[in-house]
DNA sequence: AACTAATCGAGACGGTACGTCCTGTCTTACT
DNA sequence: AGTAAGACAGGACGTACCGTCTCGATTAGTT
């Protein structure tokens, strides 16, 4: 589990033992998410299950909602391969749908995001353990659309991240309006509409 | 207070005596958001400061989540003036602007949408104290926009605001980048890029 | 439980309910008592037992060794019965008899005593509710060796409370010698030299 | 450390390596026993300032109290010197007041007794490493009662010692009284009446 | 003016999770 | 072997907050 310095993550005991330790303790917290959300995932709940006692628990994660963090980046870790339609349009209309339709049926998701408020010390293992992915995704969708062309000069990856995802995060978290598909292309459609050429 | 049906707002005794009370409740919980912000507004600190016993806060609101909601309506309730810039893009950015400063410096507005996600009776209450404000603002803003011609016809308002706001909310929630005004700037003129001629 | 000011005896809420409550606990912490000695009688444990939540326990006692006083004096109230010999000497060897074998009988009494030292909170509430009523005994056993002129003058009911019971508390604790009837007279013996004409 | 057998002192490990390191644990035990009382002298103190580590402390002391039993009687080896005035009841109402004003004034020696309560296997410890030097001290002035013909014949020094310090060890732990010169003397007084002529 | 509902203030309670603490065991690698 | 270093399980601790509840007091509206 090497860590690069500065992320907020904190170091823990690096031995084989507390690698087997860590191992378990994420191993129960995937579970107990799967069973019963964010709520489920109690502190308790995952010392009681893993057998790894709360103390150690502590010592691996700064929060409760930091190990279900990171164990829900693993659960989710390959639930979303890469689009290739062959176009910028395409390509990232296909990401879009995609998340929008993985965070409609994942409520852990929205769960973990609005933890991280209350939580803060949590912040930095659900932007590693699960946003870094999604970022990540995007810039490469993004670069391809640069290779071809296909971009606005003026945007960057990052920014464009925000404007495609931000949507669907907004009505996931207010829930003003459901996140079917037919939304997510309308709002693929006139975000990407600003971005693409 | 007359609430229009299937808001999932919760009626409560209608008496003077129980608007006084009501109200007391609500000045009490402005205080203490201002004070410390969610955390600070419980239900025990909100019903010692007004005077108001728990079993009545809990027959004008669903918890403790909701009272919050609706104080920081008021709170809030004038605090963005409507801009009036002349041109489409002027308005929204100008307001993109706004609220984006108006977030980054009023962390309640985070920790309430966090709440409303674990708490979902409270939902109802952010949205028609709170968000309801602010999305007819832009409706305001985006109607002149259509009238002048300015906006393309495939997007309606709801899109609009979703897709120049989520990416603030985003970015609020995740704490990935910073709110500043530059950022502000490049997302609403991305995203403008989209919905405007 | 009208309970004397300065005695370091925390007031509880005093409703019917409040008693209900406060009676359940005792009765599940004499239970506990009974079954594995001090260690059993947790918070947790009482708690559980009891269907008294935590919380409720911690505004009626300061801890948990201050509920198992209360409930090991409950439990032993009556076991010992006032000598009525005739003569001093008797009376009082036979009630050194008595708190001797009761002693040697109940190690909770000993771990009692221990942990009042540890939890300076709980060491009133052994005081009021077990050693009080053992001294009293006393008071009168020795009042009456006092109506009889049995007494030397020069001492009085507290310091022969003392001298009649330290050295089986001394023993009890350090276990250097055990406690049975014959060292029980032993002591008496000694000790009433001192203490009666 | 030669220990005679039966005395439920722990065999430790005896070439000149452990020598050392016991004598290196037990310094730090009584540095921090001066310092912080019983609570501080915690295995993880004794450990972290000594540089021994937790595994070897385990193989020399079967639990902490013991350490700091054994650590309390070399603290205190010396410190009551046998008083010599030339009469039994001078001698030991000298003692008496003198142990008194220890027990008052050494919070850990009401810490230790207590713990050996809870933790049977430090009894034999703080016996051997703390009491045994004051029976022993008793033992001696006894005797020399005896042959001065100070003494009442039916009683032996076990009895005796009981007698004079029980009533101390009794006030020191219930607290019902304080444990001041003028109770000494009082203490003693009534005390010797039973044990000398 | 009295009566009767509704409504309220006060605050205790059950439930539940939290994060901390310490003991004694265990593992691993070094001397 | 014996040790240093230190991670680990286990389990109690005492705290915090929520939302429900019980009680007696207060207040309207109704007769």
């Amino acid at each position: 589990m090497p860590v690069s310095e500065n992320t907020g993550i904190q170091a823990f005991p690096n031995g084989a033992r507390s690698q087997r330790v860590h191992e378990s303790a994420l191993t129960a917290a995937v579970e107990l998410l799967e069973e019963g959300g964010l709520t489920a995932a109690t502190c308790d709940a995952v010392s009681a299950r893993s057998g790894v006692s709360k103390a150690t628990i502590y010592k691996h994660w700064p929060s409760k909602t930091a190990i279900a963090a990171e164990a829900f980046g693993r659960l989710m870790g390959e639930a979303l391969p890469l689009p290739n339609t062959g176009s910028a349009v395409g390509d990232l209309t296909e990401q879009v749908r995609q998340v929008s339709a993985f965070y409609a049926a994942q409520p852990v998701f929205a769960q973990l995001l609005a933890a991280c408020v209350t939580d803060p010390a949590a912040a930095p293992y659900f932007r590693h353990f699960f946003l870094a992915g999604r970022r990540e995704a995007i810039a490469t969708l993004w670069q391809r659309a640069v290779d071809r062309g296909e971009t606005k000069p003026s945007v960057d990856a990052e920014t464009a991240t925000d404007i495609l995802f931000g949507p669907l995060i907004f009505r996931l978290m207010t829930g003003h309006k459901p996140l079917t598909e037919e939304e997510a292309d309308k709002i693929a459609a006139a975000a990407l509409g600003g971005l693409l050429r």
